[in-house]
DNA sequence: TAGATTGTTAATCGATTAACAATC
DNA sequence: TAGATTGTTAATCGATTAACAATC
């Protein structure tokens, strides 16, 4: 076992980096480059190059001066660094129109994830196929999610029902949970919850509009 | 007009939070409560309640020590620090499921946020009506967001989409774009784009499973 | 009054940026 | 060689935490 393969806590700043990163590495490596300098990268990401030398950095990832850093090396020193380098089994939990979303979402390829239960609490539901996925009712989170040895679950529920579809979850043994409710659901220490919000997203960009707007003025009246 | 009218720029993780206090506050509220203190606050969001009290501090709400801060106020400041006092209209680019979705996302009401139009590039699609909006060809995005002078663009259309939609939205006046496409969009200075990406949310979440596995183990063989 | 809670100032911490050396 | 680029160390900046005073 190599240095690289002691996973470090890295700062969550540059994690969140990584796949932007990941994202413009494929690109260039698809058009035929097999460098890619830190110059490159921080201008697609409108970041500072030396960010970009440091978050490579941390990868374990050496450079050539003149030449910038090799591409599939760096793709896959990511990869590894996210866990991204071996597929995730996921269950989603909720099968409305944002769990159906997220199940159609062929994004998921290249984070290795793929969606392989589903469950919902409409019986008319259940028994359907949503994008080839069978969609099973509650009861049977335990028994499968168990079963399928699935350590990832993810949320999609009414806001009503995020914190008892969480519990089943871990009742189940998974380790981490995307939640895209907007519950804080409170969880044991050993799991992990991921939120998407969205009323947090929209209110730094309602905030900076409403910023924005005034700072054209001249002088605030 | 008075000193909170005038916007200051929050730090950005405060701005963030403002949501899920909004949302405790109005709980409280509804259980009866009219003040709340900064130790409530900040149990909800498993922050340090001096935290929550500086977040506070920025909207100019003094507290009553013995009592907590004044639950409607703080509400009102809230809301009005987020541009969230005034409706505000949206159009939706794309309606695929997740735009499916949000139009029929009823969370948005609480920021007084409605999607009053939305575009599809599929004639198929194309006067259908989603949860009682219509779809319109994208022809007439600039037609009918100039016309109901739509500020805020959501924009839900496939990645290879992404960017000319983004100039479509642009170009009929629209302020901010919320882009829940993986693209790194480019618009001008005085547009705002906050994207939603899933795949950093994923990223952070991988990362801390992956390293919580490691790190209970005693030592790293 | 005593005690709980707010409010403020200083210290710490982490991330970014600046400056510059090293290298191909 | 000269020049572009990586790599490293120090300075700065912003946000959080700590310590403690103020107040109802």
């Amino acid at each position: 076992m190599n240095a690289s393969d002691r996973l470090s806590p890295l700062p969550l700043p540059t994690i969140r980096r990584y796949p932007a990163y990941l994202r413009l590495i494929r690109e260039r490596m698809a058009a035929g480059d097999e460098e890619i300098s830190s110059a490159a990268l921080a201008a697609a990401l409108g970041i500072d190059p030396v960010l970009a030398r440091k978050d490579i950095a941390l990868m374990g990832i050496p450079g050539r001066p003149r030449w910038g850093y090799p591409a599939r090396e760096l793709v896959e020193a990511i990869r590894h660094a996210l866990g991204w380098d071996n597929a995730t089994d996921a269950a989603l939990i909720g099968c409305g129109s944002l769990g159906h979303a997220l199940v159609g979402y062929d994004g998921f390829a290249e984070q290795h994830l793929s969606i392989v239960v589903a469950f919902d609490a409409n019986p008319e539901l259940q028994g359907q196929t949503v994008h080839g996925v069978k969609v099973r009712p509650m009861t049977e989170i335990d028994r499968l999610v168990r079963r399928l040895r699935i350590r990832l679950g993810i949320l999609t529920v009414p806001d009503a029902a995020a914190q008892e579809c969480a519990e089943a979850l871990v009742a189940a043994g998974v380790k981490g949970i995307w939640n895209f409710t907007s519950v804080q659901i409170s969880v044991p220490d050993d799991v992990i919850v991921q939120s998407v919000d969205l009323a947090q997203s929209l209110a730094v960009l309602s905030h900076k509009i409403a910023n924005m707007q005034q700072s054209t003025r001249p002088f605030p009246m």
